[in-house]
DNA sequence: ACGCAAAATTGCGCGCACGCAATATTTTGC
DNA sequence: GCAAAATATTGCGTGCGCGCAATTTTGCGT
């Protein structure tokens, strides 16, 4: 069964909103957008906004991190049989933080500013725990399905670390090593110390 | 040096607002019970409540969880050197969800009824992960600090994981096995699963 | 004891999130 | 086609979170 003209238009709008949202925080800057006025871009009422997105963030963010979801979800089932769960997650992970282009880029940079925008894109990394885990689940058929609930957490909190690394405004006095490589790299860093976890799991 | 009067003031009002926001919360169920009434209850104007507390649920739940931090980290350097990192830090969270009487039971309740003061329990496990980190460090001086903040932040999340499968309010349908068992046995459960990241750190 | 600087409290105003009920639009069944 | 059921949009009202500036309280040096 096809979408059917209903939710084909939901989405339409949810895209409309998300495209003005990321476009007039890129040119006026995060702070100086209400929602009023992405409301009123994407032809829609404020109180319609509030119906897609429960913050004025969310629209932000989403507009920059689409379809994170499906595609770990998909790396993980879809790697070769011969590498371990480790390795396999892990991989599907750190490809989502390949530096894709330009623009996004300059989005990034804004996210990095704005702290309210780096809590709600840290946030984001939650919605790929659900499919994560049932990837895992799927890929090795013997583990409990709490297990993989855990494991998926468990790497989403290990992505937002790597992730606040990131993007911390070099605190300065204290620290030791304020150096932060790529992103990829860094991101891989961070989850590098639950590959044993997951193989484990794996492994039976 | 000790904390000085005007340290020991703002506990002192902390903790009032604390003590009323409970109080009120479950005499008058949660939904009931506005920003402005715990002010009042507490002395305090209603815009100094949110100096202390930034969410109508935080001082709710922050009357329930008081000091969580503290208990893990003590619990986890001062476990015995033989037994490894993994069963120590399972120990140390797994305790912290030990019944401890009658009057939280009540609280307990009332939070897994309310959805908002569910997601802010939630949250408050990431209190724990800072001393929890530090505590790691301090107990296995050769992992990276880095290691240890992903450790601590993946027992977070397992932490969460545990919690919501605990106040699932059943979900009937599809669900196979809805029996949940005793909240102290699910986190444990949940926490399992990372053991082997954990002693795969420590034993370097 | 006194006054001054630091810090906490308070009032004010703005925008946001959301429940609720009315309204408009799409889908379904005939 | 058309009425009815299902679903989406909108306006309204309420409470919340917080930045900002004025005011009060606290701590400390002399």
């Amino acid at each position: 069964m096809e979408p059917g003209l209903r939710a084909r238009k939901k989405q339409a709008t949810r895209a409309a909103l998300q495209a003005a949202a990321l476009r007039l925080a890129l040119e006026r800057g995060p702070g100086n957008v209400r929602v009023e006025d992405i409301a009123e871009a994407a032809g829609v009422s404020p109180r319609t906004y509030n119906n897609y997105f429960s913050s004025r963030e969310q629209a932000i963010v989403a507009g920059i991190t689409a379809d994170r979801a499906e595609q770990v979800a998909a790396a993980v089932v879809g790697s070769p049989a011969a590498t371990g769960l480790g390795d396999a997650v892990v991989t599907a992970v750190v490809g989502l933080y390949a530096d894709p282009g330009d623009r996004p880029r300059a989005a990034m940079l804004m996210v990095a500013t704005s702290p309210a925008l780096r809590a709600c894109y840290a946030d984001t990394v939650t919605s790929i725990e659900g499919p994560l885990a049932e990837a895992i689940a799927e890929r090795c058929p013997g583990v409990d399905p709490l297990t993989a609930q855990v494991l998926s957490a468990a790497v989403g909190a290990a992505a937002r670390v790597g992730l606040r690394q990131w993007l911390r405004p070099a605190t300065g006095a204290g620290g030791l090593v304020v150096t932060s490589g790529s992103l990829p790299d860094l991101v891989r860093a961070a989850l590098l110390p639950l590959a044993p976890a997951l193989d484990a799991a794996a492994g039976r």
